[in-house]
DNA sequence: CTTTCGAACTGTATCGTTACAGTTTTTAGC
DNA sequence: GCTAAAAACTGTAACGATACAGTTCGAAAG
């Protein structure tokens, strides 16, 4: 080990960490007094609270977090469910940040506990549970009949959950709004006098899939398309979306529209067109939802739409802290509209 | 709040979490008997151990992590250290989930620490110190004379670094072979016949920078080509690299070579080629370093060299761990080597 | 002058764990 | 049979914070 004693006197080389006896020590007062009076409590002189505050500030106090967790219960930690599987752009680490930044002006921490999505989805949130590890826990992926949400609705964990559920439970969410998306999408589509559309779609386990589906129907039906049906979706790795969507473009029935619900997912479909010698914006066109601004430069006749993961997690930040607060779920729930380029 | 009773009696709905003194009174034993015994100590018999065992396994026991971090100080906490500044293609969730798979198996949690780095980047490091937060850090975009590294080992921190340092102090690291990356792209440009190579390098604050421009150096002189200057890094706007690729590539000096640090770079290095109407393959050739499998889904021209992001998460998750149990460091320092596609 | 009351402050117990200093029981030694 | 030592187990205090039940003191009420 080399942990380094700056002076050899036999002093320790680390100041100790002030505590509140410190304090009450350094003001005269007692331990209590102190507690309370950095907590703004009644029954302490306005006088005192002033001068407690000054030295803690002066000492550079910060309260001890196992003290604190192990009396009150309180964890201050916001954890993140996080899958580990395959994410091939990694819009991951934008909502990883925008939680980041908004727990930065709190006394929260934010703790990831990850799992495989092969495996039990529950394991991570049974475990902060059984283990009361936070005060809060941030969830994606969500499904529309998510037991997750059942299980923390139940145990009354303050939760928010990127994706909405459908089943009858009121909680915070952050949501993009894939059904605005598709159905936009097929007007552009529409408006550059393309009629066959394809829909690259998520999973159809995930929520977000009914939503994208809607939009597109919807889209199709009020702007007068048909659907070329794709059997396959942006769970399915890159190969085999290209391999489909080649195999699509030589068949009778090939489209000449096609909306995609990721970057990754539009990347594939471009080589699958490219493959069978077509080409973007003169054959076909496509529009996709990107995490980061990448697509445009990979092809600009890629129609594009912004989807802010960084601003998804400082909502699912925001919205889990009031839920721990006390806040109406009803009041947590919010809905982000596709963004199109600036024309 | 919802919190909902499963039962209308009286009784708390939660069943309450097993402590030491529930296996204390289930087994007759006393609590430090039962402390002791979880932990193998040898003066508990073996019979009682294996008692103690079971019905531990059986309640679900699980230590109280304030507990036990509020008596020893041990908080079972790895931060990680994040800038959350913008960064293009999401590496950064890569390694999170490496040290998360390697975190998964131990006691440890991973805690996200995030800072701006365009801000004082000793800033969390010192609050991690200070408030003893963490048992062990692990820190990215290391630089050649890194304050946090020095910081950390001065105060006794165990702690690893994504990427070397400079400055005589030994420590965990893993890092990329960035020497043998630039060495070897030059061998490959040059065995297409390019000769007038360019490299479109990281940050000069990093200390990867040095690496591979004396990999890039050492590789034009030992396969017989020449710089052509490239007067921007990785960490500028994709718009700024785009621009001034296409100057270059429009002026006398154009290169018919070209090395990149990032395949965010690649692609606006790619934008700026073909802007000023030269094709890959066919007027020039590049080399670029991808965390993921995406530059050949873009322009399969892109020779492409892998860089795992995630098995660089696990082995700097492994080696603060190994230090934290009193590894020496010169034991816990690994380079990856780059990854050439197979052929 | 005594009683009552409220404002301001404090001591003690407790959360779950572990370090330390015992205590009890068993076995061995002579 | 008595002592010594080893083996197995236990009680108490402490980590830092807070809930709760006081205590002290001075001023107002009677």
């Amino acid at each position: 080990m080399d942990n380094k004693k700056i002076s050899g006197g036999g002093a320790p080389s680390a100041p100790e960490r002030p505590t509140l006896k410190t304090i009450a020590f350094m003001t005269g007062l007692g331990i209590t007094t102190v507690s309370r009076a950095l907590k703004d409590a009644p029954d302490i002189g306005a006088e005192t609270k002033e001068r407690v505050r000054m030295v803690a500030r002066q000492l550079g106090y910060q309260p001890n977090r196992a003290g604190v967790r192990l009396r009150t219960g309180k964890t201050n930690v916001i954890a993140l469910v996080l899958s580990i599987d395959e994410e091939i752009m990694g819009f991951t680490s934008h909502m990883v940040f925008g939680i980041s930044e908004v727990l930065a002006g709190t006394q929260y921490h934010l703790v990831i506990t990850p799992h495989s999505h092969s495996k039990d989805p529950l394991v991570p949130v049974r475990y902060i549970l059984d283990t009361g590890s936070a005060d809060g826990v941030i969830i994606s992926r969500t499904e529309p009949d998510d037991p997750r949400v059942e299980l923390m609705h139940d145990r009354g964990m303050p939760f928010s959950t990127h994706g909405r559920t459908d089943m009858g439970i009121v909680h915070p969410f952050h949501d993009f709004d894939n059904e605005a998306f598709a159905h936009e999408a097929v007007r552009a589509l529409v408006a550059r006098g393309r009629r066959r559309l394809a829909l690259l779609q998520p999973s159809s386990k995930l929520t977000y899939y009914s939503h994208t589906r809607i939009g597109f129907q919807t889209g199709l039906h009020e702007y007068g398309a048909e659907e070329v049906p794709l059997r396959i979706t942006t769970d399915n790795p890159l190969a085999d979306i290209k391999d489909t969507v080649e195999a699509l473009m030589r068949s009778p029935h090939a489209p000449d529209g096609i909306v995609c619900s990721s970057s990754g997912g539009a990347i594939a479909v471009n080589a699958g067109i490219e493959a069978a010698g077509f080409r973007l914006g003169r054959d076909i066109d496509m529009v996709a939802k990107q995490s980061t601004d990448v697509l445009s430069w990979i092809r600009p006749e890629i129609i594009t739409v912004s989807e802010d993961f960084r601003h998804a997690g400082r909502e699912l930040a925001k919205a889990v802290i009031a839920r721990i607060d006390g806040v109406e779920p009803e009041l947590l729930q919010s809905i982000s509209p596709p963004v199109w380029p600036k024309t």
